[in-house]
RNA sequence: GGCGGCUUAGCCAAGUGGUAAGGCAGAGGUCUGCAAAACCUCUAUUCUCCGGUUCAAAUCCGGAAGCCGCCUCCA
């Protein structure tokens, strides 16, 4: 079956259909590196990893872009306030970046352009619409006429009209012919500094939109299947790079187009112009398990808005010891019968998972699945134990729902040669019914968070979350 | 003001006409050297409120209240 994902274009639920049979093109927009990712854009992050994972769960080969916005006003502002160069500035911010990336877990896209390496592609697209009537120069700088893209507003499903009635126009010393329409090249000005670019257009710097335009066709060509964002996107960024795009080649640029909803904090908006956000290095620092924040994030559905809570995150933590637990008792289960309940359970769980999942990616009935068969094949370990083959088809399962999940196996841990020698020699203490001393290694190891368990088939250790 | 969304247990959250999934937290029990894990049992007569339709409503219709987001560079 194939999925259905919702598609903000026709507020409708739709069935997927690849351009090009089994493989996907999908442009993820990414973050504007001027200061460190708050977990408000890693929801974005994460939902899109779902995506693209459960995408491939189901066969298609997935190619991934993600931009990364190293040019724009705040790059600027920040960067000169710091005294140091538009690129040692950003740079330190995509390190960061991919360095968060990492610790949720999140798999690393394909592509991640950067919009400073692609001004020539911008300026050629810039002439494009410059030569086919949608934009105009003045004053310095390039512009988009929206009037002459009858379907602006076809995503965000506003009306224009309301948009220049809509008070908050804009200030700036930019010289547009209709307040709406907006700049895909900004002429340099004096606060711009040493920022520019020497092109056919002048001295100057891309718009924003421009780049997610130029980059997302270079890619993935000019009709792509997906793209997404957060739904603060929708308008006007992604409408902008509708008309852009479509204004420059005459084709539909993309098919499905997905937004998540925003992550809240004390049930508003988690943003940084409000001051009230949490960096995922803020949460490590206060001894959460990015795993755990992971795990908050795609918990619930992605067009949900989301209330970020320390007891959600609690939970989180908690139901994740649960999933790695189930795998530490199905790994160390003693062995027993075939069993056709065993069978019977994947089964279920299977479909379930992807039945959830393929209505538009609805993660609850798929995190019940899980739990679902976390609780059958635990009763059976109980009982009777697993046989050999039973064991394997168990784990393959489970790997099978985290490759998509991306929070049982998300580490490999590793213990080093004292602890394995202090383990065993707890077992030893054990044997000869020294509890005193077992009890003091495994408090001692406790203080370092790794907790040993005695299982039914020996002691089996893992990492306290 | 315009557009969209939300309101289900202590918390999170499925469920779009047939009698309330799942997770976390909590209580009791079994197992265990002790822990832990695991298992079993229990925890919403009820879905923001008020009307209506129906044999039947959390689900459909009408109304009210509260909350959130977007409305020109924020994921």
């Amino acid at each position: 079956m194939a999925p259905k994902f919702f598609n903000t274009l026709t507020r409708t639920l739709e069935e997927f259909k690849p351009i090009n049979g089994n493989s996907v093109g999908m442009y993820t927009c990414g973050p504007t590196v001027y200061g460190p990712a708050h977990i408000g854009n890693f929801r974005a992050y994460v939902f899109e990893d779902i995506l693209r994972r459960y995408l491939k769960y189901k066969g298609y080969s997935v190619k991934q872009v993600m931009n990364l916005t190293d040019i724009d006003d705040k790059t600027i502002r920040d960067s000169q306030a710091a005294g140091i160069s538009l690129d040692e500035h950003t740079k330190k911010f995509k390190d960061q970046f991919f360095k968060d990336i990492d610790r949720l877990n999140i798999e690393r896209a394909e592509l991640y352009p950067e919009a400073t390496k692609h001004i020539p592609e911008m300026v050629i697209l810039v002439q494009k619409l410059l030569d086919n009537g949608h934009a105009y120069y003045s004053g310095g700088s390039f512009y988009f006429k929206i009037s002459t893209f009858p379907k602006y507003g076809a995503l965000f499903h506003m009306d224009i009209e309301s948009l220049k009635a809509g008070a908050r126009i804009d200030n700036d010393e930019y010289e547009k012919e209709t307040a709406s329409d907006f700049a895909i090249w900004k002429g340099w000005s004096e606060r711009d500094g040493d920022v520019y670019w020497e092109t056919e257009l002048g001295k100057g710097r891309p718009g924003w939109h421009i780049e997610c335009s130029a980059m997302s066709m270079k890619y993935l060509g000019e009709h792509f299947d997906i793209h997404t964002g957060g739904v603060d996107n929708i308008f006007p960024h992604h409408e902008n790079e509708i008309a852009q795009s479509e204004g420059a080649t005459g084709k539909k640029f993309v098919n499905y187009w997905l937004h998540n909803a925003h992550l809240l904090v004390e049930n508003r908006k988690m943003a940084r112009r409000d001051n009230n956000f949490y960096t995922l290095e803020d949460l490590v620092k206060m001894g959460h398990n990015p795993v755990a924040v992971r795990y908050l994030l795609l918990s619930t559905h992605y067009r949900q808005q989301l209330n970020f809570t320390f007891e959600g995150l609690e939970g989180a933590k908690n139901a994740i010891t649960r999933l790695r637990d189930f795998k530490l008792n199905v790994e160390s289960a003693k062995i027993g019968p075939e069993s056709s309940a065993v069978k019977d359970s994947i089964e279920k769980a299977v479909t379930e998972f992807e039945a959830g999942l393929d209505d538009d990616l609805n993660i609850s009935p798929t995190l019940a699945s899980v739990f679902d068969f976390v609780r059958e094949i635990n009763a059976i370990v109980a009982e009777q134990g697993l046989s050999e083959s039973n064991k394997k088809k168990v784990i393959d399962t489970l790997k099978r729902f985290d490759s998509v999940l991306g929070v049982i196996y998300a580490t490999e841990d590793q213990i080093d040669e004292r602890v394995e020698k202090l383990i065993n020699e707890r077992i030893a203490a054990k044997k000869i019914r020294d509890f005193k001393k077992a009890d003091q290694i495994r408090a001692d190891l406790l203080s370092e968070g790794i907790i040993l368990e005695d299982t039914a088939t020996g002691t089996v250790w893992k990492r306290k979350l």
